[in-house]
DNA sequence: TCTATTTGGTATAAGATTGGTACAATTTAG
DNA sequence: CTAAATTGTACCAATCTTATACCAAATAGA
């Protein structure tokens, strides 16, 4: 594997030490000579690595004492996605997508109901497949945030994806997804586009609503299995 | 499934591992010789894959040295934000804060209330005063956020306004919040509050919406300006 | 306090590694 | 069959790594 390390691998070696917490701010590291001998690299590299970490503020190198953690985890923010639980994030979604309906209604273009056509059609032929059904009912709701044209909402919208695609979560899908929930979803899903079709802004937030409302009681049901 | 990548195909792979955090910012790629040797395809073919990444922005080719990844969702992050228009935020806000205006009839503390009526006294006590009302501003609706107990909300918040604290913001502060303006948002404040505190869900989150709308044309009307 | 040790700072030159480019032969796709 | 993509090769230029030596700053111990 590791067949020769250069400055920019020992950079991300300590980097991800650093981040992860296995070096605590304000611990002191080896002498470069000594992760020079480590790594089996010059000490020239263990340098340069150094040099790195010290122009992204994560260590403090001072001359004849040492190198030196100086990095506060909390302004980590990335955690608090990971984190997430269920129902926060369904809360999330609650307060999002509705709005977001209304604003597609007045944004939506027949390019977009074209996009979403296609993705009901995917979903709809999924039923009985969760992995292939989520996957394409997380760019539904991606395509309606796009639809606003609202970067910061895009943005936000994206953020919350980025929950629901990671590996946790999968099992939380495998225990929700049943055929008679996805095809309930899929019929949400075309009345809610339908409504935005035919231009009918409340229409379309509350039949989101609803939607939500069907995948909150799923996973409190779930959870009290 | 090994049939026979091409470039399109390597470069797929490379994305994913990208995205996906396996393959994290700052970090060097393989020499496209390895490459080349580790997915059974000539050099110029992962060259091309390469190509492709880098006119995505995703990597930074740089000659005798390597090819690194530059793609930093956090970085990401930051630009969307400080990139948001004024519209934009409001309809964010919109789809936000009336919810969360429910959720805080639900779960507010008697300790919450204490602490947006020291931040309405310092909004009323500051009517002529835009730097110093704003600033309360922003903590009496991250206290609403807050009060909800979801992280995640609290999070989007934050980020949200994260975007009020900047520079750009100072200029759209002037123009828009005299004394009137001010003093209409208190009294806003106040009823929202209030009907927090009488636990009427719908009735508070009617108000804030008209308390956005209220921001929304005070922008709209600047903008005219 | 004074001294020895340890630590980072700097410089240098040779050699290794990496991407940049060109071209002809071959394979694949339409 | 034709056009595009891939392959295999060779060489170039840019950059990095190595190895060594010595200097300066900080620390630890007598």
């Amino acid at each position: 594997m590791g067949k020769k390390p250069g400055a920019t691998e020992i950079a991300g070696i300590l980097r991800r030490e650093i981040t992860k917490g296995v070096l605590a701010s304000k611990d002191r590291l080896p002498a470069e000579r000594i992760l020079a001998e480590k790594y089996g690299v010059a000490r020239g590299t263990v340098r340069e690595a150094l040099n790195q970490l010290d122009s992204e503020g994560l260590v403090e190198i001072r001359a004849g004492s040492g190198t030196y953690v100086i990095y506060d985890p909390a302004e980590r923010a990335n955690a608090v996605i990971s984190n997430a639980r269920p129902l926060e994030l369904i809360d999330s979604r609650f307060a999002l997508e509705p709005h977001i309906c209304r604003l597609a209604v007045l944004h939506a273009t027949p390019d977009d109901f074209r996009k979403a056509e296609d993705l009901l059609s995917e979903m709809e032929a999924s039923v009985s497949d969760p992995v292939v059904f989520s996957h394409a009912d997380t760019r539904f709701h991606t395509l309606l945030a796009q639809t606003t044209s609202n970067s910061l909402l895009i943005w936000i919208i994206s953020q919350i994806n980025s929950v629901r695609n990671q590996e946790q979560w999968a099992h939380m899908r495998a225990i929700t997804l049943d055929e008679s929930i996805i095809a309930q979803y899929n019929k949400q899903h075309r009345q809610i586009l339908n409504a935005i079709r035919t231009r009918e802004p409340e229409r379309a937030a509350t039949l989101m609503k609803e939607h939500l409302e069907t995948a909150r009681l799923s996973l409190t049901r779930a959870a009290a299995t």
